[in-house]
DNA sequence: GGTTGAATTACACAGTCGTATAACAAGATT
DNA sequence: AATCTTGTTATACGACTGTGTAATTCAACC
């Protein structure tokens, strides 16, 4: 007889997380139909019916996947925020220029979010998750864009932010699916420039680098 | 014996075109996981075997059809133009509504293109046929852009036509994943006055409704 | 109106899919 | 050190995958 595999037990957060690290490594790298319950066992370093053990179906496994992922795009984002530059403007600006700059505008992680749209689309628990965290980060933006030195009506503040993450949101797509199509730090100062002319203020002056940074 | 199912010939372009149709439907009701070529031959009224008659490989139908979508979507935003008003400026404020409006902003149409995405990153024939139609789609806003009555050097026509192809995209993405997070005309009237803003120019009064239709 | 060529169907094949269930063994408890 | 719990592996199952090949039948041609 072949002797058995022999195995380490884990907690149950260290298994829930590497089986979630290992699908959406797997998506990225081949779509949602590379993510197969062997596959992702493989990757964790498990057999496949651990899967089963850690999640009711595979469905549930892909959730709680796509909720991760949506979650640390968030992080990233908001990174920026902390231990910034306190002036209005310059949050803004750094915000804009991390959120079509990497890691967040990178092409593993437009195709990791665009292998999802199919399912946000069609299940209802997936929309949730979307929904929630596009108005977070909408919202996020919405409060930077409330700080600067300008007063708007509660509407117009509204639409700035729609119209703003309308613009990040096409260009993190654009600089990330085609990269080469564009010159090292164009888009960037295009987003300054774009998302400063819709609330018209001075983005590109009121961008303060990171100076901590080499 | 049990009879053979009864057939029809015909002729090379029309099965092909079925095959695509069909191919497409699929995709954007379950996702590329959907459309197995037994799903398509049935979809498309044929036996699986004909789709290795007319392609090459499965992989061969999904390039085509690829190439049939986006090809769609770049006469449906063009469709606009014709017929439509001579001033540049209404010209251009059609164009960006007609963008961000059905049938170019339509969740199956966004499902559709998001599921391609991973394949545009990984595969080469693939990428070029997005480059291509990228590039088309933006070459059609630079040169409506250009035709504004206003002054503008190269490089300044190139930043402004991606940015605002960038809002149009971010606009269209976001109004067709998420369309009850929005009233009815939101989407349309904050792509004009961003696109607008961005240009420097009133979109939003340029704007000429076509008046052929109810 | 047979004959012929090609469009179409039918079938077979080896893999792979997600899932269900039973056997095992690692580590805590006693 | 013996026992118990349960995390983990192993294996089986039916359905489905893309593809290759042979058999058929339509429609055009002479």
């Amino acid at each position: 007889m072949a002797d058995r595999r022999p195995y380490r037990r884990e907690s149950e957060e260290r298994r829930r997380e590497d089986l979630i690290a290992a699908a959406l490594d797997l998506v990225a790298e081949g779509g949602i139909p590379a993510a197969t319950v062997r596959a992702i066992a493989d990757r964790a370093g498990v057999t496949p019916g651990l899967i089963r053990h850690y999640f009711t179906s595979k469905e549930d496994l892909t959730r709680v996947a796509y909720h991760r992922l949506m979650e640390q795009m968030i992080i990233d984002s908001a990174a920026v925020l902390q231990g910034g530059p306190d002036d209005a403007m310059a949050r803004l600006a750094n915000f804009v220029v991390a959120s079509v700059s990497g890691p967040v505008a990178d092409p593993v992680a437009v195709g990791l979010w665009a292998a999802f749209v199919h399912d946000v689309r069609r299940d209802t628990a997936m929309r949730d998750i979307h929904t929630a965290n596009y108005l977070a980060f909408r919202n996020m933006l919405q409060a930077l864009i409330a700080a600067l030195p300008r007063s708007v009506s509660d509407a117009k503040l509204r639409s700035d932010a729609i119209a703003c993450n309308g613009v990040i949101d096409g260009l993190w797509l654009e600089g990330s699916i085609l990269p080469e199509a564009f010159a090292l730090g164009e888009i960037p100062a295009i987003a300054l420039t774009s998302v400063g002319a819709i609330l018209n203020v001075d983005l590109v002056a009121a961008y303060q680098p990171d100076r901590t940074l080499p």
